[in-house]
DNA sequence: CACAAGTTTGGATCGACGTTCCAACCGTGC
DNA sequence: GCACGGTTGGAACGTCGATCCAAACTTGTG
């Protein structure tokens, strides 16, 4: 006669439900998202957790769609939009150097609220840049592209890092030093690279790259569609 | 007494296995790739395969290396340098779109061969583009990023579109749709955006993101870093 | 030609996962 | 005090990647 655990007194929610695996994630990455890992944290079974979350998509969307809204609602409205662009960049960066699995998420599922609201915030700022209507819907969809780029590559980095620096450092030199290793008549650029990959940061190296982008979309006005 | 299944009399290969890899994954999308179908198709035993490939990754990473080689070496070395790079990305953008899970592998594990040679074709072709040294690093960085954007999004509206066009298209005017029902007060980008989404061309999409980032890069000469 | 050593193959098996299913539990209205 | 529906806990199922080992073949050596 093996008796059953006592029911929970408090009731559980989809935000509780959503809280503890952001929790989860945060502190194992992706692969120690797991039913069963959840029913532990939270003490409670498969059926109580499926009552409240269709199955684990819904949950990493939800999960993400939390992140993604708190950054974005963080970024002050009436501020100049090219700063504000910067900003909102930055933003997700941060946020997604801080939980990889965002990034992950976000190029896997981009049909979810977080990425429609990340184009709002993104083509808006755009379009009070002056760039011609034509072009501000494929200019939108560039920067959000790179952005989800951006994103992809840290969800990546951090899936094989232990988000330990020492271990950053280390994996830096030691891909750089494989970098440079290359035969120079195979591969120039990324063997002259290599230097720059070690002392590189990441932070400041997305920032370029919004900032290649933001001169672009600066020469669209002079130079409109032929 | 059951007998064992005869024993193959061709050797298998590595080549041989990502070769069938590379067809189930083509036929049935990334979900169809399992090391039963495998022995399935090679009529063999998982034994066979793990002989020759470490693990899904490998045999995943070893099928993104062929198609992304391939792509590569069809380039014609000595274009301009403008054009190469456009060329360059279309390739990259084409093979991704008629191969989906290349996109998806290229933004899950970004430190193999595969991106190595992108990065070398496409910061070999910068550098010709008399892009300075400091910043051709960033320039390239930006670019393949977008690149890799545009690769993660493809595979994830292949993932839940089953490449048939008449799908595509009733799945671009839905969430459009979806868009343009949105309350223009609080998503006035989207909502207006919500045309050109129904209407427009992700190939053409793409090279016009191409293009703002090349027009990016070219300010680059003229306001080198402060 | 024999026979040992090494390589390649086939498939049983393992543990973990997402998900389904259902009995037990509890609050609420009658 | 009793039935009923929204909730909860956990056993069970099917599938996956991966491991392991014996059988089947190849090669080298005398």
């Amino acid at each position: 006669m093996t008796k059953r655990a006592p029911r929970r007194t408090d009731g559980l929610s989809k935000e509780l439900i959503v809280k503890a695996a952001a929790e989860i994630l945060d502190e194992g990455g992706e692969a120690a998202l797991t039913f069963r890992a959840l029913t532990a944290r939270l003490s409670t079974g498969y059926g109580a957790i499926y009552h409240h979350v269709a199955n684990k998509s819904d949950l990493l969307a939800a999960a993400t769609d939390d992140v993604i809204a708190r950054v974005l609602s963080d970024v002050v409205v009436d501020a100049e939009p090219r700063e504000a662009l910067r900003t909102v960049a930055l933003g997700l960066f941060d946020a997604i150097d801080a939980h990889p699995w965002v990034g992950a998420q976000l190029s896997r599922e981009p049909w979810r609220p977080a990425l429609l609201d990340i184009y709002e915030s993104i083509g808006g700022r755009l379009a009070r840049l002056d760039v011609p209507d034509r072009a501000l819907f494929d200019a939108a969809g560039a920067l959000v592209n790179y952005v989800l780029g951006v994103a992809g590559q840290n969800a990546a980095n951090a899936r094989l890092l232990a988000a330990d620096e020492a271990d950053r450092t280390a994996f830096l030199t030691s891909v750089s030093d494989r970098w440079a290793s290359l035969d120079p008549a195979q591969y120039p650029f990324v063997h002259k690279a290599a230097t720059q990959l070690r002392e590189h940061d990441d932070r400041q190296q997305f920032l370029a790259g919004v900032d290649i982008f933001l001169a672009g979309i600066a020469t669209l006005h002079q130079t409109p569609y032929s």
